[in-house]
DNA sequence: AACTATTAATAAGG
DNA sequence: TCCTTATTAATAGTT
């Protein structure tokens, strides 16, 4: 259909190839659209030219999942499980970590062991003492530095003492806690501020005391 | 390109387009063939008729996940990730389940708690002790068991002793082994099948001693 | 399914 | 890419 016959082969001048690409790529695009409305069919097309560039039809009423789902459902060809399957294996991996993870918790928590061997348990045990070990360590620390800070508070204190009550400064009540608080800033400033708050201006926690 | 031109809009005789469906899908599936050899084009081409009966054409040399894939990049629509989106809500759901776990994990075992507060590491601490408590009371049934287990057979290896002694009945080493070994079986024939293997046979751990 | 008059698609050229 | 046009290809209606 057109000037002259042409055998249906490769064209091999490459402008003409993308002007014949371009002509009867909207011909068939026409032609989808013609079947879709003249006989209630669902077309996909895509079309992608040697360069790469894309074009598309669907037919309205549907889109290209609804299309390749019913693909799916007919031809029995898989398309996307393929895709699927790394994610599902992925999922897999990570939900027997999971769960592996669960139990670990479980154990460390004292629960679900009735059925653990000794082996077992003994190991469970021997975490959970470093765990408490380290843990309390850690609360050592704090104690310590808390300490530290009274200690500090507590001389200047007195030294502050010394020097109003020596000097004959009179004061009142209201003053001297605001001085007072004037020190806690003053060394609370040294200390890492992740260092919990009770910490900073509560005397020392009473069950840390019994601890140590 | 008829007998008479007509007009692209539904055919209403049901035989009519089911004639045509079929004639143009014929058409359609040749061209889309033409321009793939003509023009080094990639086609896939999917048709549902409304009788739900489905043909397809796809250029040889690709596949149509292929096509898919191409046809997802450039789109940017997404096609089957709509599908894959539950699978990978799923996979992120679990992953950040898996990394509190983690994380809760690496506390109970004493790890990365430097960053913490004071409340955080006194649930910690509080988690540990009644995990530590669980276990132990979990081996001091076990210990419990084997102490009774003991005393049984001491029992009845003090009875057995006083019978072959003052019965007078003269035994070779290899059958008092054998005899005890007997016993043995008999004993541990009561416990939990669970049980570890070392409780059965061999004498108390001499930790389990230390702890309780 | 085959036929064929007619329309539609398009190759070549501008 | 778009227009034109000669020519071929597709197909609507018929048998």
């Amino acid at each position: 259909m057109g000037r002259g016959k042409i055998e249906i082969k490769r064209i091999e001048n490459s402008s003409n190839r993308q002007v014949t690409y371009s002509k009867r790529r909207n011909g068939i695009m026409k032609k989808a659209k013609e079947i879709t409305v003249l006989c209630d069919a669902h077309v996909s097309l895509v079309i992608f030219a040697s360069s790469g560039k894309m074009h598309e039809y669907c037919s309205p009423s549907t889109t290209l999942i609804d299309i390749l789902d019913k693909y799916h459902k007919q031809s029995g060809k898989r398309l996307w499980d393929a895709k699927h399957e790394n994610l599902s294996n992925e999922l897999d991996r990570i939900k027997k970590e999971n769960d592996s993870m669960q139990i670990e918790l479980r154990h460390l928590k004292g629960e679900d062991i009735s059925s653990l061997h000794h082996k077992e348990l003994m190991a469970i045990e021997d975490a959970l003492e470093i765990g408490l070990a380290s843990v309390r360590n850690k609360q050592m620390e704090f104690y310590k530095m808390v300490k530290k800070n009274q200690r500090i508070l507590e001389e200047e204190n007195k030294h502050l003492n010394y020097i109003v009550h020596h000097q004959g400064m009179p004061m009142e009540a209201g003053n001297v806690r605001e001085v007072e608080s004037g020190y806690h800033q003053r060394a609370v400033r040294d200390y890492n501020p992740q260092m919990p708050f009770a910490f900073r201006v509560q005397p020392i926690q009473p069950n840390l005391q019994e601890r140590i």
